[in-house]
DNA sequence: AACCTCCATTGAATCGCTGCAATTCTGCCA
DNA sequence: TGGCAGAATTGCAGCGATTCAATGGAGGTT
């Protein structure tokens, strides 16, 4: 076999250039004589060079690399902000450095993001523990996090309007006739939970109406089945459930309507958080709260690249507003 | 503010010991007098010293970066498949550098990973042109394509055995008492979506049976939703349709019973292919084909790391086993 | 006491590129 | 023709780590 990397030397040496000629002819906007440039373009063809992009990053400090970390991608949130900001950021030029993380490995995996001279990390569905943040911070990588908020920590923030959500539940659910309605939770330490049921119970409240009941599912399909299950496990049941976001809503109207024969939404209306795509889906028809996920992306990418330009980082949070699309699985008022 | 990055040299003068006995205790494996080590540690906790993974990775020679392509994040088989992915390859010390592909902009991907000089490549759904192909190979850059293949290249891959598993749905279709069969296709161009089509004829065939229809859907929701409504424009109607993935059959089956008001599976059998999460919920309990992704990932992950290991590129095709699930969106015979 | 091993440690070279200071070239005007 | 401004080019010094040959010392043998 042939090869060994191309290196700029190579190509100025058969471009009979020095070498950093050529590392100009590969920096747009840097002064070089267009017959040079192309001699060089058409010697680095020739050997196939591609300049090496972590000698570049180490160098000139930039590596153009953005991580993210994302908890899990069962619930279709999350794919597709995924597949949005992977676009976007490619689009700009940066690069994504993609992080799975485990309970408890955060810390760990954000130290691994730095050892990769990110310029920017965004954490979905994640936090991190304020002592991180801060060397986050000190260093000068912007933290911002997705789809959560952590009051204590240096890191920015976007979210939706998750207790407005919430609050719009209520009142649609209350305007819909329903008297008897539960709340089903997610994960209890997260934000976005914390935000939604309070909104909601705010909403009840205006009403006069206190919950008829709460269980926690953990933002898991299972956990949400098993929620359903002992929230309809006693002799007067709910006329309405609040879902902590669809992705549980639809374990939800699978237990309803499977195991306890019960119809959606002449029985029960179930109502979810997220307007996933599958909440369009005709087999559940979902009533839900939409988070205008382009909006919440650009957002964040403002916040990200602005700090990256300016080398300042300081903690932002932008809050998009919400709003409800009502489909079949709940009653309304006639 | 403090800032600037401590170095290893940092620490060695705070430790009192060269640079690179520095490198050397973060190095597993060297050799370290247990003092020395313990000393350079704690001073490099004191200063947070964190290693340049880059510095690193162009010394050695070796980025512990995997790159992954994907098409589209809306089919919850890619999703599940980064996911696992991810989460395998950090457990083995790699990471993952993540690009969505526009068509037409991969070869222009592939050359950016190559310059973050990444030790593998897998691409899910997408292809590559045979010289970007031939181009990794000769760099030593092993490259396998995940769920689709293409002889032409030099590239490995990993598939299902989808003829087999078009021949499944067949003889259970057959079997099951229908004989209108039509097909609905994904992307004609995929290797996927040929190998179950021909497998289905080929099964078909094999009862005597001619396919009814057929109609492209294009892997895509509302192409698999237009698909339908053609097929079943005619005065005869099919009696079964198989199609080419999960992802399509819920738009179908969504056609069928909502707008046409059919009933599946008492007017029409509906089976498709990937078993993605979905499959299994009651609002479709679609019966489909398996494909085992965990097998799948660990033909991938033995390929790639193999050959980063040995330093050699060899196209290897693995091929996993399908079995069909059977749930309630097709009759059986009884 | 002289000599030899063996292991920890050091220093220097290196990876491929960028950024900057110094140099050469070009064209133009007096 | 000489002088000079401004652009293009060159050479060199890093960036922060790994790697390897060379050095130094402790311990063991005879």
């Amino acid at each position: 076999m042939n090869k060994k990397v191309v290196t700029s030397a190579d190509v100025a040496r058969l471009a009979e250039v020095s070498q950093s000629a050529v590392s100009r002819a590969f920096t747009p906007g840097a002064s070089v004589a267009p017959e040079t440039r192309s001699k060089i373009i058409e010697a680095a063809n020739q050997l196939g060079y591609r300049p090496n992009a972590l000698a570049r990053a180490m160098i000139s400090g930039r590596s153009k690399l953005i991580a993210m970390l994302v908890a899990y991608m069962d619930n279709q949130f999350y794919p597709y902000v995924v597949e949005l900001f992977s676009r976007q950021l490619q689009e700009k030029g940066y690069n994504v450095l993609l992080f799975m993380s485990d309970p408890g490995q955060q810390d760990k995996l954000v130290q691994k993001m730095m050892q990769y001279q990110v310029e920017g990390i965004i954490m979905a569905s994640a936090t991190l523990s304020s002592n991180i943040a801060r060397e986050c911070a000190q260093t000068g990588i912007p933290v911002v996090l997705f789809n959560r908020y952590v009051p204590s920590t240096p890191a920015s923030s976007v979210t939706s309007d998750n207790f407005q959500g919430g609050n719009l539940v209520a009142d649609f659910l209350v305007r819909g006739g329903h008297r008897r309605i539960a709340f089903i939770a997610g994960d209890e330490d997260a934000s976005t939970n914390r935000d939604r049921e309070a909104g909601f119970y705010k909403g009840l409240a205006a009403h006069g109406i206190t919950p008829w009941d709460r269980v926690v599912g953990g933002y898991e399909f299972e956990g949400a089945a098993q929620a359903a299950r002992t929230l309809f496990s006693h002799n007067e049941k709910p006329d309405a459930v609040f879902v902590a976001n669809d992705h549980m809503a639809f374990a939800v109207m699978d237990v309803l309507r499977e195991e306890l024969g019960l119809r959606v939404p002449e029985d029960v209306s179930v109502v979810g958080f997220d307007d996933v795509p599958e909440a369009a889906w005709k087999g559940y028809q979902l009533t839900t709260v939409t988070q205008r996920i382009p909006d919440m992306i650009d957002a964040t990418m403002s916040i990200l690249l602005e700090q990256i330009e300016h080398q300042t980082v300081t903690k932002r949070a932008a809050v998009v507003g919400v709003n409800m699309v009502v489909r079949g699985s709940a009653r309304v008022a006639d």
